[in-house]
RNA sequence: GCAAGCGUGGCGGAACUGGCAGACGCACUGGACUCAAAAUCCAGCGGGCUCAACCCCGUGCGGGUUCGACUCCCGCCGCUUGCACCA
């Protein structure tokens, strides 16, 4: 039993103070060795899958943000195991990246130590909360044990073709081979360019003087020290998650998620609608391609753009531009993403000194290069429609080239196309040829007939684009899953076969990057020079790596049979938690709203195709947590000297408080700041519901009975149970602390209290509070845990009022209120609202024009 | 610039499909207990009117719909987040 503790800030005894620190320690050791929340897969019972976005074990340990998500779970999970489902919660670690890496670098301690070490104080930090987590189902995707099935994935992917006919992912080996390839070197680059994983030159962010590639966000910091960064194009595997494209569009239906979530992803995949328009370059036998979503334009695109790293830029360059547009280019290439679309208030551009031929006027329109154009987007060229198109009117009008008219408004009013281009749609005019007119057609059918016209004339086609791009799986780094292929000096490659894996990431001494844009394993002998079992070959492995986002594709998956050595995860196991619709809950940050989020969809499709996983979707239920800022309302930060610590926290105030005080600054999804007296208040909250129970020697208090309570008090007991049973659903914790605290307040002022009501309460309070439940579940003498109780109904007779105030209003203005018979039809209610001292003072010599009664709310009398 | 979301006491926040604005907590004020303090318990706590009752004002600003608007509609202002020329 546990003595009265002394406060923490003074010397002597304090009056009954729930000891915090006693009861959580003993039951989470009560926890750990009774394996309370070990979970087992079990048919005769309805599954919940409740999951987080799984932490990076950084150095820094745990930070008061975490426990805000992981808690909203922790909730849910042990609300849905006392509503009766087997609930799986649970936890691991994300642990292969850049931050462990530049870690090593300067400590050169192994980022695997450093990694194990830090998930241990992950782990002891976790567990102070009190979570429930099984933690026998730990993944942790630095483990050869797991990473080998990442790497099982993406091979599963490089030996995929996507059928776009069957609309889904297929084996390699039954790719068709056009019957002109005959030769078998051939036959494999035909195949290697259907691969799902394949290589491809593709721009990185490169550093001469540091010999190495940056990450995006090393970009600035490197740049700020005098550093040059460029844009240049190199080797990288890449994943063909374009031809997913439609298909997590239109699945995005399937969906619980917030709607910014969903909006978010659909514009990232970007789908427009719109025709490919071939250009024919004056007096040279190319083309360039144009995509455009208004081709019912065509007749006014007055010249065309093409972005700088256009291949055909140095091809159709004329002598005298030559030098222009090269300096150019290389302008551009010293320009991050963020820099060239910053900088370009004013548009800068190029001409080529080429010419081509607009397929539907015949005119010659002049050929420019300019930045705003995108090298990866559509074709990486545009038609100019000047006076149809802001940018392209910005453009013209800086450049002086033509601008001229071929939309009206549609209610015939006149426009200058010359001051301001005219984007909205309309009717067509000045757009006709000799076998095709889109005069007086309105824009979407002035665009049907354009498209057929482009088609029977072999000029184009009707083509559906993306914004959305490949995506680029490779890191020149050594922090991450090695990719499972071999290289031989004659230029063949080998993938790896299944029982070869795992492909142990090599034990190497240093960190930094070889200093050739390649990563450390470039300097490991018995990485890039082996002889390979197999065939005997002289070979290298790859020297990339896999992106930090490769572990967190599927690592929900992996919970469900977390030890298996013949596969990634029984199908039985699959079935059994990821049936119905997936994950029930994911709770995370909203900064994984596209990328985590849109990749573990995309490579759940691909495990869909064939069969491995049993849903189209991984996530049916998201939400996204707030954040916890400072005390100062700004976001923590070492530098601001505003961080909270959560050991700190536990110490002084405890596990249940602060989970509680975490769920009570407000609605989950918004970002609140923290306020250390806040939490004083979830303190004295939980002394009163200990008080409430306990007596100074810890045992049963004697104002604990048997029997019934009185209606009043039995009324607040069920609203209670109702309210928490509605708000755990909805995540709106605030609102149901703030019905606990209703609740304590009415029972702490009755003498007796009901054994049965102070059963539910502690069952109700336990989701939130495990530690001080479980210790007051066993004063109230229950057997068991109170996690494995059966959680309270609540019965909707006892919510029933006898009598309910009524608002009287004169004119809509409140005039007084009464008590009246709870089942008081209206009429009745008019009658004794007519009776009332106020209202008649008010109602006084004057005509009701109108009587509005809403029984159980209000009586409104309208007078003249 | 574009899009979405949000603006409620000294503070964090409540208010279901339009029906008592400010639940609950923090802070503060007064009282009880105490030699005293802490802790605890009780009471008060949007503004105005010298107490109370009564009354008036009040949910970013300006309009509107309605018997009735924090809630719905239109237009501003501010904050937050996301995207940054996507042809």
């Amino acid at each position: 039993m546990p003595e009265p503790v002394r406060c923490s800030h003074a010397p002597y005894i304090c009056q009954m103070q729930y000891p915090f620190s006693i009861v959580e320690q003993k039951w989470q050791a009560h926890w750990a060795a009774n394996h309370t929340y070990k979970v087992d897969e079990d048919p005769s019972k309805p599954k919940y899958f409740v999951l987080d976005m799984f932490p990076y074990p950084s150095g820094a340990g745990l930070h008061i943000g975490h426990p805000e998500g992981y808690t909203a779970t922790d909730i849910v999970s042990r609300f849905k195991r006392m509503c009766g489902y087997n609930v799986l919660h649970p936890m691991g670690f994300d642990a292969f990246g850049l931050p462990t890496e530049r870690y090593s670098m300067t400590t050169g301690i192994h980022p695997a130590i450093a990694t194990e070490k830090n998930i241990e104080t992950f782990k002891r930090q976790l567990n102070a909360i009190g979570f429930d987590y099984d933690w026998s189902r730990q993944v942790n995707t630095t483990l050869p044990e797991y990473y080998k099935w990442t790497q099982w994935m993406f091979l599963m992917m490089y030996n995929s073709w996507y059928d776009r006919a069957a609309n889904k992912a297929r084996p390699i080996d039954e790719l068709p081979i056009p019957s002109d390839i005959t030769d078998p070197q051939e036959i494999e680059t035909y195949k290697d360019n259907h691969r799902l994983a394949y290589i491809a030159y593709s721009p990185v962010n490169w550093c001469e003087a540091l010999g190495t590639v940056l990450a995006n966000e090393e970009v600035d910091e490197w740049k700020d020290k005098g550093y040059t960064v460029e844009r240049r194009p190199m080797r990288q595997w890449m994943l063909r998650i374009t031809e997913y494209a439609e298909r997590l569009l239109a699945d995005l239906s399937l969906l619980d998620w917030p709607s910014s979530t969903l909006d978010m992803q659909r514009h990232w995949i970007g789908r427009s609608e719109g025709a490919e328009v071939i250009f024919p370059i004056t007096g040279n036998n190319h083309s360039i391609a144009v995509f455009t979503t208004r081709p019912d334009t065509l007749f006014g695109a007055t010249y065309l753009v093409v972005a700088p790293e256009h291949p055909i830029v140095e091809h159709i360059v004329t002598e005298h531009q030559r030098s222009e547009v090269l300096a150019y280019k290389d302008a551009t290439a010293l320009k991050s993403d963020l820099e060239r679309t910053e900088l370009s208030k004013s548009k800068t551009g190029v001409f080529t000194g080429a010419h081509a031929v607009n397929p539907a006027t015949g005119a010659d329109v002049p050929i420019w290069v300019a930045d705003y154009v995108l090298a990866h987007y559509g074709t990486g060229a545009i038609m100019a429609v000047p006076g149809h198109d802001e940018r392209d009117h910005e453009f013209a009008t800086a450049f002086g080239l033509p601008i001229v008219q071929v939309v009206q408004p549609t209610d015939g009013s006149s426009i200058d196309v010359a001051a301001e281009a005219y984007s909205t749609y309309g009717i067509g005019v000045s757009s006709a040829n000799a076998s095709v007119s889109l005069n007086g057609l309105a824009t979407n059918e002035a665009k049907r007939t354009i498209i057929t016209w482009l088609e029977s004339t072999g000029q184009g086609k009707g083509r559906t684009q993306f914004r959305l791009r490949d995506w680029l799986f490779s890191r020149q780094r050594y922090w991450g899953e090695p990719i499972p292929i071999m290289f031989y000096e004659d230029g063949t490659k080998r993938a790896l076969d299944a029982d070869e894996l795992p492909l142990l990431l090599p034990d190497v001494k240093e960190f930094k990057p070889a200093g050739t844009g390649e990563s450390p394993l470039a300097t490991v002998d018995s990485w890039v020079n082996f002889i390979d079992a197999k065939t005997g070959k002289r070979a290298r492995f790859e020297t990339n790596t896999m992106p930090q986002w490769a572990g967190s594709c599927w690592y929900y998956l992996r919970y469900a049979d977390p030890h298996n050595h013949e596969t990634f995860c029984a199908p039985d196991n699959e079935r059994y938690w990821m049936g119905n619709h997936g994950v029930d809950l994911y709770v995370g940050g909203g900064e994984h709203a596209v990328l985590h989020l849109l990749y573990a969809r995309f490579w759940h499709k691909v495990l869909f195709d064939y069969g491995y996983v049993s849903t189209p979707e991984p996530f049916k239920k998201l939400f996204h947590q707030g954040l916890i800022m400072g005390e100062d309302g700004r976001k923590m930060s070492k530098s601001l000297g505003n961080v909270v610590n959560p050991d700190e926290v536990i110490a002084s105030h405890g596990a249940d408080a602060l989970r509680l005080y975490e769920m009570f600054l407000g609605p989950l999804e918004a970002s609140k700041p923290w306020n250390t007296r806040g939490i004083d208040g979830i303190t004295r909250f939980l002394d009163r519901v200990w008080r409430m129970m306990v007596t100074e020697e810890g045992t049963l208090s004697p104002s604990v009975v048997k029997g019934a309570g009185s209606p009043e008090l039995d009324r607040v007991l069920h609203a209670t149970i109702k309210k928490t049973r509605e708000d755990v659903e909805n995540l709106s914790f605030n609102t149901t602390i703030a019905q606990f605290m209703i609740f304590v307040n009415e029972y702490t002022k009755s003498e007796q209290r009901s054994h049965e009501a102070m059963s539910a309460f502690v069952q109700c309070l336990a989701p939130l509070a495990p530690h001080i439940t479980e210790e007051l579940w066993q004063v109230l003498g229950h057997d068991g845990s109170v996690h494995h109780s059966q959680f309270p109904a609540y019965d909707e007779a006892k919510l029933i009022e006898n009598e309910i105030e009524i608002v009287l209003q004169v004119s809509s203005k409140i005039r007084g209120k009464m008590i009246v018979p709870a089942d008081a039809d209206a009429a009745a209610i008019e009658e004794l609202a007519k009776c009332d001292p106020n209202v008649q003072k008010h109602l006084d010599g004057k005509q009701i024009k109108k009587t509005i009664v809403v029984p159980g709310k209000l009586v409104n009398f309208i007078v003249g």
